[in-house]
DNA sequence: TAGTGTCAACGAAGATCTTCGTAGGGATTA
DNA sequence: TAATCCCTACGAAGATCTTCGTTGACACTA
């Protein structure tokens, strides 16, 4: 079942999650021994997850061999945003620029990061328009180039 | 019950600690009818939710009169920031840099949130410290000014 | 062929989350 | 005083999450 708009993951499931985008498509018995070695679980837990995921539309699963090979339905990149948006909406009031400033206050930065971030936004700042209203601002920053840059391992 | 550390506030929590900021101490009357607006709900839902936080540690609870009074015991930043550590953790292998992107790339910034972004950074970099280790770099962005500045509707 | 190992599929237990109904007590009003 | 209203406390239902044991199928091996 392919649900309308892919639930958000929990704990458990964004774990493996992170498994498959580390690894690529993988087995049960793949995300299990990596997992395993944070914190042990019987093979079944995995298993189970993974179907529950499937079910959900949080992986995709290929059948043809005996031995069923998992994928992350959607990149890392897009279900950071995915959680940032929720984040936002839920604990932040859409603030984008008080999520930032509690990201920096969480973990201080390295001052290349920080150079790093700075750079990010002078570059939205260049592609045009300094306009100030809330209304479709169309020359702020936008994370499209994220979205491209890891087509990657989206075809195996 | 004061637990040794808060645990993550749940969806629900979550909104009714969004009233509790916004409001300052509120009983259990108030807290429901703001919360109704948005989504119907019995009463008694908002009422075991708050007993239930209480417990948690979440709020503290007045109970001199006999309608008792909620309040969040953490500051909204400090649960922000609380908030954004943990999906730091989840599911950004702990790179701010990476959560600060996604942010702005989530919620288009408006170019004054951008300014008020860049300054806020160029700030933390005059301080000193080009330093890339994780250990104390001590020099780089921390976001201790948040904590004091709302100390406000702590003392009611 | 019998035995061993690996796999997917269930089902279910136990935990947590969310919601609400009911009971009981104090305060106010008729 | 009796009826009514508002409050807290409690229990429990139903949903979701996480974990694991059992079962049955398939494959490899002695």
């Amino acid at each position: 079942m392919t649900r309308p708009h892919a639930p958000r993951p929990t704990d458990a499931e964004l774990a493996i999650l992170r498994v498959l985008w580390e690894r690529g498509p993988s087995t049960v018995r793949q995300v299990h021994d990596v997992l395993g070695r944070e914190r042990p679980a019987a093979y079944t837990t995995a298993l189970k997850l993974l179907q529950i995921m499937a079910e959900k539309g949080l992986v995709d699963r290929d059948e043809r061999d005996r031995t069923h090979v998992y994928r992350a339905r959607l990149s890392e990149e897009q279900t950071q945003r995915q959680l940032v948006r929720d984040l936002l909406d839920r604990a932040f009031g859409g603030s984008a620029t008080k999520l930032v400033m509690q990201a920096l206050a969480a973990r201080r930065a390295s001052a290349d990061e920080l150079r790093e971030i700075r750079r990010m936004i002078d570059g939205a700042r260049a592609d045009g328009r300094p306009s100030d209203d809330e209304r479709r601002p169309s020359g702020t920053f936008r994370g499209d180039q994220a979205d491209r840059k890891e087509g990657r391992h989206e075809r195996d």
